[in-house]
RNA sequence: GGUGAGGUGGCCGAGUGGCCGAAGGCGCUCCCCUGCUAAGGGAGUAUAUCUUGAUCGGUAUCGAGGGUUCGAAUCCCUCCCUCACCGCCA
């Protein structure tokens, strides 16, 4: 959510930074309700401010024996006039919420023009498209062969989108995981966190999948309001959902790994072959609570963070910064780290790391103690992927291949696997 | 799932209809005293929002949401959560 002040003081200026990201700010619309939520509520103070006095009279005449009946008549009519002040100013301000909480971040003035993911700018490669000098497999076929990956089975069991690994390939998927908690944990200064992969609607408000983007989720039952996450960013950022942080707490550095959920509404037909985008897949995610102006530095240091996982397992990436009109709804600011996928000629995202600036903060009212004004004052949350395993694993596959099938370890995750040198 | 007891400020804890945004204690901040430590004295110390140049002040908030009442932390209803015991269970 935006600063409400900010909006309403100067709408036309949030609306020209929102153009960035294709968003269309209905400034009259909010101007009409502040107008009327600022008469209301005025109005509606100071009828309660009169009836708290009025009580009060009543209770010191009361106290004192004297006889009341005269003061309650008075008070009658104020009683109905505050009930509907209340009602209407009520009716006004959901409105208002409403609205606001529709409303995305306001891009940083580095986020380039652009419409589509074509538009995302390039700032960063490492590592060398490898020269295969046999016919490359996709994944899909590697597994298959190898016995180890089979989509007709998950199909049975559950539906399309899913996957079963089996036997040195399940292993592989774990030693991924176990070697980005390592690295991240013990290098990067992260400090491990294991939560509940089902959370209530207040936590995924806070990070701001609700209310809009609810049909991007799996929801469990209607009467409880319970929904699988699609990403560990929903729990771990809400660890601090309602509270006050210590200023010397700070910076919180926090990875977790979890499944991910994704009804992956509206991706009809994209991606529908292999393991690139499942209903369910494993993500182990870094997000950090930091210092506002620390925010952008803390950004470009967790990007580094999952940039070296790529770099250690050898796999050839570029790093974009997304453009105004591909950038998620809470994001300031995206960079995507995008893997070389041979069977795909290109390359694939596999992080996505966002400053949400305090955008996430005033929605889960999580703030530090600043020594300086001894206020209480919103956080700046950072998070990304560091990395997605399934499309790791995918990137692994493929770019580690054999002309007969079969499948390298890189060394990083060979000690993981028991000494294991290749698959298959 | 059943029964019972609870959810109050950074923490502990009092408060069963008005004098309660909330006693007392702890913690923290500032000041004084004490000239090592320890102790002692005084003041301050929730959040959001509106109004204001800033104060002053208004409003809301005692798990959440409704209700009763002139007036609710306090009474009623629903829900959530915690604890204890029982049941069930990896």
């Amino acid at each position: 959510m935006l600063d409400p002040k900010t909006v309403r003081s100067d709408p036309e200026r949030v609306a020209e930074q929102l153009q960035v990201r294709g968003f269309t700010l209905d400034v009259a619309a909010i101007e009409a309700l502040e107008n009327q939520r600022k008469s209301l509520q005025i109005n509606a103070e100071s009828l309660q401010a009169e009836r708290n006095s009025r009580s009060k009279n009543i209770g010191k005449a009361k106290a004192a024996g004297d006889d009341i009946a005269p003061l309650l008549a008075e008070v009658e009519q104020l009683k109905s006039d505050l009930e509907a002040a209340e009602k209407s100013l009520h009716e006004v301000q959901q409105e208002l919420e409403v609205l606001l909480s529709g409303i995305p971040n306001i891009p940083d003035a580095e986020v380039p023009p652009g419409q589509t993911e074509d538009d995302n700018v390039e700032i960063n490669r490492w590592g060398e498209a490898r020269r295969f000098d046999f016919p490359i497999q996709d994944h899909v076929d590697l597994g298959d062969k190898l016995g180890l990956l089979d989509f007709d089975v998950a199909a049975k069991i559950t539906g399309s989108r899913f996957a079963v690994m089996h036997g040195q390939l399940a292993q592989l998927h774990r030693a991924l995981i176990q070697f980005m908690l390592n690295t991240h944990t013990v290098d990067n200064g992260y400090s491990e966190v294991n939560v509940p992969f089902i959370v209530n609607s207040d936590s995924l408000y806070g990070t701001g999948q609700l209310p809009k983007f609810e049909e991007d989720l799996f929801k469990l039952r209607a009467d409880n309001e319970f929904y699988l996450i699609p990403t560990a960013e929903v729990p771990v950022t809400n660890l601090y959902r309602n509270e006050i942080v210590d200023a010397d707490k700070l910076p919180l550095k926090f990875v977790a790994h979890t499944p991910c959920f994704r009804s992956e509404a509206g991706s009809y037909g994209r991606d529908t072959r292999g393991m690139i985008r499942q209903h369910q897949f494993e993500k182990v995610e870094l997000v950090q609570f930091v210092r506002p102006e620390e925010s952008q530095e803390a950004l470009m240091g967790l990007l580094r963070n999952a940039e070296v996982i790529l770099e250690k397992l050898g796999l050839p990436y570029r790093t974009v910064i997304l453009c105004g009109g591909d950038i998620g709804f809470s994001a300031a600011r995206t960079y995507d780290i995008e893997v070389w996928l041979p069977s795909q000629d290109k390359y694939r995202e596999i992080s996505s790391c966002s400053n949400f600036r305090d955008f996430q903060a005033r929605r889960m009212k999580s703030r530090w103690r600043n020594p300086k004004t001894k206020k209480p004052e919103l956080l700046h949350t950072v998070n990304g992927s560091g990395l997605a395993v399934g499309r790791t694993l995918v990137a692994v596959m493929e770019n580690y291949q054999r002309e007969d099938g079969r499948i390298d370890i890189p060394e990083v995750l060979q000690p993981l696997m028991g000494g294991l040198t290749v698959i298959g």
